[in-house]
DNA sequence: CCATGCCTATCGCTTGCTAA
DNA sequence: TTAGCAAGCGATAGGCATGG
């Protein structure tokens, strides 16, 4: 249609997961609802809490958390000064190896040292049971792709290992997470593990990191992301190929998507999705947060660090020689990461029973994994809505319907309760105190107030006045609008009344 | 001493989301 | 479908400096 213009991609990739849902088997559903009463497990796990917790400096140059900092009376001491102290001598060392955790680890260190002589005895043994964040977590070996003639190499080597199952992910800047990554967003990087076997050159296991923003890399890369027979799984496959193809790359080859993986192995997971909570629940593997590892406190105008933490720009974190060893190991930890959630997805899918003689991986293979390519086409062509002539009307109706809804909803609402028809229909809350209020919740003995007192605008409170004058029959037109005024003005001294109080 | 202005932190409520 | 969570936002409290 020649007035139809694309819109609402991103209702599409919403869909993504009901639509995932839908396909629910008979068996996965009452599955579903076994798994009900698993709620009462703890939802945070030590390590997850742990990864979360904040660390600064004590006066001695230990490191503490937190919490424990302001016990003590040591959170003055701010751990952002010690950061940039830290990168500074970072920098010194000069970051050339691509050892870059430990180097800023070794440099993080040399700067307690530097704070006081204690602190190299406490290095040894550190204050809780873990060393700060990031450097826990194991260090992959990496081979860094960063030229197009070695891109070109290695791309070549992965064309011949098509009967290995590749792990991919990319990091991404300029994207706006609100909207969908297709027209929008820069790849920075493509990570890739292969498993313990591939060699590219510098040893076998090692994870590449391929340099996206190096003239000629992507391009070079092309063919082997293009390649049908070279098999390549992802977490959140969808992201990851509309990012691609906003650069001109249509990937093909799909493997598999761990995080729909995930959903066909436990559809009612209370934790949620994400390659952090998988990889921690179901390999064992705890993952430090960019803004943990890269966050930097926001400085207040007196130039003392603030609370609120924020992530400088990611191409910055890339291309700076601070910052860029960390980033690299941010990055290929997450392809590790998915290469082994989808090897132990895989495990678990093979040993559920699907039509007695298969399992739900044999089920995910035939029906799961090409309708996960489909989807991601289908995301790429998005809906055509006819704006010109059918949109304004749906909009109509639909806002018609819901004034409707509205008003029978107030009818009902104030029969029980004068103050219901002048509610935030909108606002949980209200809502709640409306049918729940002196109830007892059922996990504690906390008692929902009977009673609360909300804010209302005054233009607000006057068309709602209006509207109910109007419903009930006692006023009309201009006789309405002073009965609204009047209500007004009372409610107004009441309020200032009790003010006073 | 008080008023004022500027700033940050916090609180309560709404809203959107369940991935990245 | 649902509960629970967190971001975002406006309102507000409180710290601090300045100025009369």
């Amino acid at each position: 249609p020649e007035n139809a213009i694309m819109a609402s991609r991103g209702l599409v990739l919403r869909a993504t997961s009901l639509l995932l849902c839908l396909l629910m088997t008979p068996g996965l559903a009452w599955r579903g609802l076994a798994l009900v009463g698993r709620a009462a497990r703890p939802r945070t796990s030590r390590l997850a809490a742990s990864a979360r917790r904040t660390w600064a400096i004590a006066e001695d140059g230990r490191w503490v958390s937190s919490a424990a900092a302001t016990a003590r009376g040591a959170n003055d001491v701010g751990w952002s000064g010690l950061s940039r102290e830290a990168r500074a001598s970072s920098d010194a060392s000069s970051v050339t190896d691509g050892d870059g955790a430990r180097l800023a680890a070794a440099a993080r260190e040399t700067a307690a040292a530097a704070a006081s002589p204690a602190a190299e005895a406490a290095r040894a043994r550190p204050v809780g049971d873990f060393t700060p964040g990031f450097h826990d977590q194991e260090e992959v070996g990496v081979h860094e792709v960063s030229d197009a003639a070695e891109a070109r190499r290695v791309a070549a080597l992965l064309c011949a290992r098509d009967e290995l199952i590749h792990a991919c992910d990319t990091e991404v800047a300029d994207l706006d997470l609100g909207r969908s990554p297709l027209g929008q967003g820069r790849v920075l990087c493509i990570t890739v593990y292969s498993g313990p076997d591939l060699d590219v050159g510098s040893g076998p296991g090692k994870a590449l990191f391929v340099d996206t923003t190096e003239p000629g890399v992507l391009e070079a890369f092309k063919p082997w992301l293009e390649r049908e027979s070279a098999l390549k799984v992802w977490h959140n496959y969808g992201f990851d190929r509309h990012v691609l193809y906003n650069h001109g790359v249509d990937v093909v080859g799909f493997g598999g998507d761990t995080m729909h993986m995930a959903r066909l192995w436990d559809a009612s997971r209370l934790a949620g999705y994400s390659l952090a909570a998988l990889t921690e629940e179901l390999v064992g593997r705890a993952k430090v947060s960019m803004k943990e590892i890269f966050g930097e406190p926001k400085l207040r105008k007196d130039g003392t660090p603030g609370k609120i933490i924020e992530l400088p720009p990611l191409d910055s974190l890339q291309a700076s020689p601070l910052t860029r060893p960390d980033w690299v190991q941010y990055a290929v930890y997450d392809a590790k990461g998915t290469w082994l959630l989808y090897r132990e997805l895989e495990a678990r899918l093979s040993r559920m029973e699907w039509l007695r003689t298969r399992s739900l991986f044999d089920f995910y293979t035939e029906y799961w994994r090409p309708f996960g390519e489909l989807l991601t086409d289908m995301e790429r062509a998005g809906v055509m809505v006819d704006v010109r002539s059918k949109l304004p009307l749906a909009q109509t109706r639909a806002q018609a319907d819901r004034d409707a809804a509205e008003l029978t909803f107030r009818k009902w609402a104030a029969r029980y309760t004068e103050a219901a028809w002048y509610m935030n229909v909108g606002s949980g809350t209200q809502v709640q105190t409306l049918l729940f209020g002196g109830a007892t919740r059922r996990n504690s003995a906390e008692v929902l107030p009977l009673r609360r007192t909300f804010k209302l605008e005054r233009a607000a409170f006057e068309e709602l006045h209006v509207a109910r004058l109007r419903a009930t029959g006692h006023a009309h037109g201009a006789e309405a609008g002073a009965a609204a005024r009047e209500a007004a003005a009372r409610a107004a001294a009441a309020t200032a009344a009790a003010a006073k109080m």
